[in-house]
DNA sequence: ACAAAGTCTATCAATTTAGTATAGATTGCA
DNA sequence: TGCAATCTATACTAAATTGATAGACTTTGT
């Protein structure tokens, strides 16, 4: 399960990724209320995300957050691990938060390990080729859907 | 990530799956020694089970759990669902967890909707396609590549 | 100098997960 | 019939994780 913190993570660079290339910095505060996000929490998010050299930053006035890669180089994977932890259903098939079972006495042995790797992969696989780009994309698409939609009544 | 709970499910099942039509029902006391999961826990998960059909059990003295369907159609993805709740990554996605997203302001135009679905339905292609017999004959397999291999030594 | 931002550290509250305790209900058998 | 074995049921506690807040500090532009 996604944690909120992740998706807060993932709603916030979707704002910042609509503003890419063509205004400033966007606040914190801009975004939290934009993105209904508490504003403390963000504030904590956004660093992590800095510190992953995925946002850059500028202090005081019309100072912000803003995008350091191209929108098309995030993909959720990243942005999940940085902010949520570990995708994979059992730790020990975990890439980056990988810790031996417990209850396996053989590692090679444990038949719901290997179930757990295609599992990993699989939504590996999809996670690791949706960039915040898609996301942005996709919105878009899906509101000309709804306009469509609602114009034949 | 898989609880515990479901873990320990998982296992006693496939404690269980091993006796299946050979011997009479296993003793909660017997699968939790072996299967090195604290006693009382496991007693309320194999109750849960017996709930939802998967077990039966049988009071006084040889008494104890046993399967009463096919280990062949006893799926991961039931047992999971039973023992720890969702599959999916958000719980707008979820099928037997469904919830509105607080944060969507319109559900359809939420794209991390789609990608959630997607792997939703990817993890789901594998865990409703594996079942406990599946994991009996998996240990099996391995358990004799393993013997292969310090044989060789 | 001062106000508008982000930064940092600490802490707290809510929720979920894991595990324990205790009393009760059936069953089989001597 | 009575007792021991075994599952059933309810309630509780402890630990871990997640979500959120507070407040002091730093940097920047005007």
């Amino acid at each position: 399960m996604l944690t909120k913190k992740s998706k807060y993570a993932i709603k916030a660079l979707v704002a910042l990724a609509r503003h890419y290339e063509t205004e400033g910095p966007l606040r914190i505060a801009e975004i939290a209320e934009s993105e209904k996000i508490p504003t403390k929490f963000l504030e904590a998010i956004l660093l992590e995300l800095r510190k992953h050299g995925i946002l850059g930053s500028k202090k005081g006035v019309n100072g912000g957050y803003y995008l350091l890669k191209d929108p098309k180089d995030v993909v959720l994977s990243s942005v999940i691990r940085i902010t949520g932890g570990p995708i994979a259903l059992i730790p020990c098939v975990s890439l980056n938060f990988y810790e031996r079972c417990e209850e396996c006495t053989n590692e090679v042995t444990c038949a719901l390990r290997e179930i757990a790797l295609k599992v990993r992969d699989a939504s590996l696989e999809i996670l690791s080729n949706t960039s915040i780009w898609d996301l942005v994309q996709r919105e878009k698409k899906l509101a000309k859907v709804k306009i469509k939609k609602s114009s034949k009544k």
